[in-house]
DNA sequence: TTTACATATGAACAATTATTCATATATTTA
DNA sequence: TAAATATATGAATAATTGTTCATATGTAAA
């Protein structure tokens, strides 16, 4: 992840800016630096319309990796990988029975996330 | 934004795939692809810390360019380009004040949808 | 109508990322 | 134990994207 290399002095409008302890007032009120990635971050992993698709599967129904591959018209490892991503942020778990792994919504914020930037796309 | 080119079939799982129907039901109860792609795109807006700072920082304060720029220590330049992809996404509006052009939030959408992304990374 | 200032924008560059391909791991069955 | 099947993963490649730099546009003041 790309992480912006700090100034040490914004040059920007010419060090003449408008609203001085306008903007002091506003660094004081932002959330740490850290949580802001970390939201990013989670946020990446929406970005991306294979991720969001088997998060559309997964909405319907618990799936292994090879269905889901069949249903994206997908191949298993390209799957696989982005399976392996929605893990690492807990958007999804899975269980294995004998050979097949299945995988599932981790919880029901995803359902409340998705539905809400469909709302907004169909404003 | 990339769009992932189709496969005429998938050839995972050696073609013996085992829920068969499950997979034709799921398929046709997926929404429209183009709904998909535009989801994704949506979520690609949050999906960057420059973002995410400009638009906790129209949370509490409408803004100038060069204000913004200062809070958040990047060229004015940078904060133009991405202000211009959030204008684009209509998640922030502006008005002009003679050579002054502020920024705000678009509507309260955009605030429950970070406070959701923030609730789920301090789950 | 010049000059100064605030913002916008195009091109180039650097960094990130999704997919593919080859192969590894894990589990079941013969 | 060997063969088959389901899934995972590392490396390479292609595509996307954020920032910088230089400059353009638009507005106000001199």
């Amino acid at each position: 992840m790309k992480r912006d290399i700090q100034k040490e002095h914004a040059q920007s409008c010419d060090m003449l800016h408008h609203h001085d302890e306008l903007v002091e007032r506003v660094v004081h009120e932002m959330p740490p630096e850290e949580d802001l990635y970390d939201l990013a971050d989670f946020f990446k992993v929406f970005a991306d319309t294979t991720r969001i698709k088997i998060l559309y599967v997964l909405l319907k129904q618990e799936m292994c990796v090879c269905d889901i591959a069949q249903t994206l018209e997908m191949t298993q490892s390209a799957i696989s990988h982005q399976l392996r991503i929605l893990k690492q942020m807990d958007l999804v778990k899975n269980r294995r029975d004998g050979k097949i792994i299945y995988y599932s919504l981790a919880d029901n914020h995803i359902v409340s996330i998705l539905s809400q930037g469909m709302d907004h796309i169909n404003e």
